[in-house]
DNA sequence: TACCAGGAGAGCG
DNA sequence: CGCTCTCATGGT
């Protein structure tokens, strides 16, 4: 199946820390969204997408991937300063996805003080031993779905452990139990203001605001949705407040401010932006050479 | 080796 | 409140 496409950068969306299963395979991105397998590339400012079982109905993907949003109207509400402009000109096409709630809670549940590459492990982990095997093509590496809030919670610590969570699994089973349990609705919380999404989120063992907000923004679209992490944090304070102490609580009232009503958009521009332009960096302090140590810590002051 | 990672929660003054 | 400490694991 082809579908048009206008700057839409696969790989920096799909890369760029919102969902963690996606790899490249043979210049192609492979992934799974709910129970279904698929493979996508971009030819020619068309996407090209495959799956595994033949569907009329390919909303599951267009809704994903958020192909009927349009960019330009978004990037036009960002503020007009020298950082944004950086930002968004650092990645046209960057793009936010609208991904299943549970799977994006229980992700970011796991991605407290983990780097990118270390969360991807533990989820690759967690839905081989505990998600359902999907059909795929012949020839192509066996893929599960993520596994249901039930099938976590019937699974012991120690079990979720193995998978390399560490203290993160009390809080992911907890949560897990919670949701088996019905004491909360989570396709409910769309139809909520965000400040009572996010207030209900928050109830939930392990998540915080930062993780709430990143719920809200990449599972249930909330666009005014700005999650603050140390990277976005750092952004914020070295572009916008240098040299001068400010706190979370500010950073979070300039954001609802300055950014406009697709803040948390302008958000994951900042991010992607401040991961990649250091010296394609991982890290976001620890100099790699000593000859650079001395400009940053300037820079840092 | 020592330090650190897309935080949250508990304990403290 | 606001700050500090701890939590588990793997990478650099």
């Amino acid at each position: 199946m082809t579908f048009p496409v206008c700057r839409y950068d696969l790989a920096a969306t799909l890369t760029s820390g919102q969902a963690f299963r996606w790899r490249l395979s043979d210049g192609a991105w492979v992934g799974v969204i709910g129970a279904h397998w698929v493979r996508l590339r971009i030819e020619n400012s068309d996407l090209i997408a495959e799956s595994a079982v033949p569907s009329a109905d390919w909303s599951w993907l267009t809704d994903y991937l958020q192909l009927d949003l349009d960019l330009d109207e978004v990037l036009q509400t960002f503020p007009t300063d020298e950082p944004m402009q950086k930002a968004t000109s650092a990645c046209l096409g960057l793009r936010l996805l609208l991904q299943d709630p549970w799977e994006c809670l229980a992700s970011f549940i796991l991605s407290s003080t983990k780097q990118i590459v270390q969360i991807r492990q533990i989820i690759a982990l967690l839905c081989e031993r505990y998600g359902e095997p999907l059909l795929v093509p012949p020839g192509q590496a066996p893929l599960c779905s993520f596994p249901s809030p039930a099938r976590l919670a019937s699974a012991t610590e120690t079990d979720l452990r193995g998978c390399k969570m560490g203290f993160r699994a009390p809080y992911l089973l907890a949560t897990a139990q919670q949701l088996a349990e019905g004491r909360l609705d989570l396709p409910r919380i769309s139809r909520l203001p965000v400040a009572e999404a996010r207030a209900e989120l928050i109830q939930l063992p392990g998540v915080g605001r930062k993780i709430a907000d990143c719920v809200l923004l990449f599972a249930y679209g909330f666009h005014s949705s700005f999650p603050v992490d140390v990277w976005v944090m750092k952004a914020l304070r070295q572009l916008y407040f240098p040299h001068r102490r400010v706190k979370l609580a500010r950073l979070h009232r300039f954001a609802a401010t300055h950014f406009g009503p697709h803040a948390g958009y302008a958000q994951q521009y900042l991010f992607h932006y401040m991961r990649t332009q250091n010296e394609g960096g991982t890290r976001p302090s620890s100099p790699r050479r000593g000859s650079a140590r001395k400009l940053r810590l300037r820079a840092e002051d």
